[in-house]
DNA sequence: AATTCATATGAACGATCATTTATATGAGTG
DNA sequence: CACTCATATAAATGATCGTTCATATGAATT
């Protein structure tokens, strides 16, 4: 998985998941809600963006909180998909 | 495939093929030299790519070239070519 | 039209991935 | 200390992906 970034950012719910927590911190259970995703899902993808070095966490009390460590990951992920739905389009 | 562009830039394979001929278009023989990958394999990704509306094709006699449609995506990838290191050197 | 060169395609297979289920860990609370 | 809340992890499974091998297509050449 933590070959290189790019791996990391081909799964649709990893991708969601750092729009997500691109505006505010968030914590698992939050994630989960917000996605509607399992939490033992949501934590797998988790430990996938983490290992890449995408996403913090911190713990507050029982919970703990990720945000996304490089803000610039936001801005390549609007890139992509404005491209991608240029490609889309042209067909 | 053909969901989003991450799933088709997840492959380092692909991503290579988008920089060979990002920079002038090549035939098949020559991007599977360049990539020292077989020539069925530089196929079944270019295929990829194409349906992905990255690549461009055009016959000349018998061969078959191919260029980067948006040469954005080149730029794409140096930028998350650069996050990646980066995130890599943090640890 | 038979042959050759360039590329594409299909089937098969192992490898990896995404998801689910069940369970473990670990921090706070009564 | 027992309990519960929040999160993590491990095992299992089906699905998808990457690659290889064999073969097909299609254009040029003889």
């Amino acid at each position: 998985m933590n070959d290189h970034l790019y791996e990391c950012l081909s799964n649709v719910n990893r991708r969601k998941i750092l729009y997500c927590i691109g505006e505010e911190e968030k914590c698992v259970n939050e994630i989960s809600e917000c996605l509607d995703l399992e939490q033992s899902l949501t934590s797998h993808h988790l430990k996938d963006l983490y290992e890449c070095g995408l996403i913090e966490k911190k713990r507050k009390g029982k919970r703990i909180y990720y945000k996304v460590s490089e803000p610039e990951i936001i801005e390549i992920l609007e890139k992509g998909k404005e491209l991608g739905d240029r490609l889309e389009k042209r067909c």
